[in-house]
DNA sequence: AGGGTAAGAGTCGTGTCGACTAGAACTCCC
DNA sequence: GGGAGTTCTAGTCGACACGACTCTTACCCT
C-alpha cells in the first residue's frame, strides 16, 4: 500500500503496514552532586562497539511498557535506586549514531542525592561517579553520541533549576540551607552569598518548613544550622533566578 | 534476548540482534499568532483509527535522515514553510497510544508569523488554522494522545519565550514593538504595559534593532510605529521575565 | 577559657519593573 | 481643514528584589 493512499490531510507515507524499523532505547543521565562538584554515573563498556570506552547507562525500552517506566526500571536496574526524579529532556536518532543498526534513544536525567553505594544495583566494577567536568572537558572519551546527551542533560539541569523542584531532589529529605545552597553552586558553577540566599528561600512560605531539629556541625565547628524539608511552592517554579552576568554594583569592591 | 550475555557493566538483555521492532515518527506542532491569540495547524484524519478528528501532522522517520531533519521534511511537506524556529520538546511512546502497532513519536514545535496560506503544501480543505484555546478547552477532539502532545507545546514554548529568540520567529524580518508585544501577551495570555515592554526591549542594544522605516499605522490611525528587526542578544534568551503571580503594588492604584 | 568557624539577622544602596502621565504623530470624519 | 480618536514614545514615581556587607549567635577544638 502505498503512497497514493486515497487519504487527502495524511502524509503520503503513512502506512501502517510498512514502516522503517527502529530500536527504542532510553538512557538514563544519573547526577548527583559530591564534594560540591556535579557528578554523572557512567558504566564501562564491555563488548564493541566503543569497547572499553564509558557511556551512559540505558536499555531497551518494552512495548508493553511507557518511556517512563522503561526509564524507571532502567534507573533501578543500574543503580538500584526508586523513586527519583526522573525527567525526559531530548531524542536522539541520527542515522550513524549507533553502527549496528538504527536506534533512537529517549534521554532521560535523574538526580539523586549522595548516597554511599550509588551503583549498588549494577556491577560495582564497571560503573563509576565520574565529575561532569572530566567527562565534557575531554578527559574521558564517551561511547556513541553519549558526550552530547550528557551535554544536554546538564543544560536542562541548570535550566530547571530555576524552573522546577529539581534542586530538592538533589539533597535528602531533610537538609540545611547551606546543602540546599550548594547544590545552586555546583550545578551552576557561582558562588552565592549563604546570608542573601537564606533570604530569598525564606522569603516567603512554602519554600522549605523548619523541622525544628539542628544538624551537627562539620568537623571545623561552627554553629549548627537548623534542619529544614521541602515545602510544596517548589510545583510552581524555584525560589532562584540564575544570576545574570553580574548585573553587581559597578563602583563598589 | 539473551538475559545472560557474558557482559559486565551492560544492560543484560542488550541483545542487538534482538530488540523489539518500533515505528518512530515526527510530529510538528505549528505554532502561529493571529488576532492576538495563539492557534496550532491542525489536519483532519481520512483514515480510521480517529477518522475524522484533528490531528498533529506528522509522519515516518527514515532511517537515512535525522529526526531534525525528519521535522523539517515533513513541515515543508505540511505547510509548504521552510527555514522556520523548529525545536524538539518531547518524546511519547506510551503503549497504546497507535491502536495499530508501536509507535514512538518524537515532538517538535515550530513557529510560524502567520501568513496567508499557512497551509499552503496540503490538501487546503484537510488543514486549518485553530485556536489553541478550543483545541485544549474540549471543544476539538484530537487524535491518539495529541492534546497532551499539544499541551506539552504550548507549555514548552510558553518557557521558551523568556529563554530563547523564539519571538522572534513569531514576527516577520521586521516588526513593531506592538506586534512583538503581541506575540508575548497571546502566548503568556497575559497583558503588558506598552511603554514598559518597550523599556525592556530597548533597555540593551542587541535585542532589536531600528530600521528607520516605519510601519503603516492600522485602519484606527496613531502614530506610525518605527520597524526593528531583530538582534543578536536574543542567542542568550529573551529580554522579558514571565510575569510571576501579580507582585503588583498592593496600597496604591 | 579562648580562638576558630559557620549559621543566622540585619542594613544599605542600586537596579528593575509595574503603574501612571504627558506629549507627539498620524488617520478618520465632519 | 480642523477636531476627535488612536497609537507610539518619553518620562516620572514608588515598591521591591537583590548583591554586598556587617554583626551577633552558637557550636567545635585545643
Amino acid at each position: 500500500m502505498s503512497t497514493r493512499t486515497p487519504d487527502p490531510g495524511v502524509p503520503p507515507d503513512y502506512d501502517p503496514s510498512q514502516f522503517p524499523a527502529f530500536a527504542v532505547t532510553v538512557d538514563v543521565v544519573v547526577l548527583t552532586v559530591r564534594d560540591a562538584r556535579l557528578h554523572v554515573l557512567l558504566v564501562r563498556r564491555g563488548v564493541p562497539p566503543f569497547e572499553g570506552m564509558w557511556a551512559i547507562p540505558g536499555g531497551f525500552k518494552r512495548p508493553e511498557e511507557t518511556l517512563d517506566e522503561a526509564a524507571r526500571r532502567e534507573l533501578l536496574e543500574e543503580t538500584g535506586v526508586e523513586g527519583a526524579s526522573l525527567r525526559q529532556f531530548g531524542a536522539y536518532g541520527d542515522p550513524g549514531r549507533d553502527p549496528r543498526m538504527n536506534v533512537v534513544t529517549v534521554a532521560y536525567f535523574a538526580v539523586l542525592r549522595e548516597v554511599d553505594r550509588i551503583a549498588g544495583g549494577t556491577d560495582a566494577a564497571a560503573a563509576g561517579l565520574v565529575p561532569v567536568s572530566y567527562a565534557l572537558g575531554g578527559e574521558i572519551q564517551l561511547a556513541f553520541d553519549h558526550a552530547r546527551i550528557l551535554r544536554d542533560a546538564v543544560e536542562r539541569v541548570r535550566v530547571d533549576l530555576a524552573l522546577t523542584d529539581v534542586a530538592t531532589s538533589f539533597v535528602g529529605p531533610t537538609f540545611t540551607l547551606a546543602e540546599l545552597r550548594s547544590v545552586y553552586e555546583a550545578v551552576w558553577g557561582v558562588h552565592l552569598d549563604g546570608a542573601n540566599f537564606r533570604r530569598s528561600v525564606l522569603s516567603e512560605e512554602g519554600w522549605v518548613v523548619p523541622t525544628g531539629r539542628r544538624a551537627r556541625p562539620g568537623a571545623a565547628g561552627g554553629k549548627p544550622a537548623e534542619l529544614y524539608r521541602a515545602g510544596r511552592m517548589w510545583q510552581h517554579g524555584g525560589p532562584l533566578r540564575y544570576p545574570q552576568a553580574t548585573p553587581t554594583t559597578r563602583g563598589t569592591r
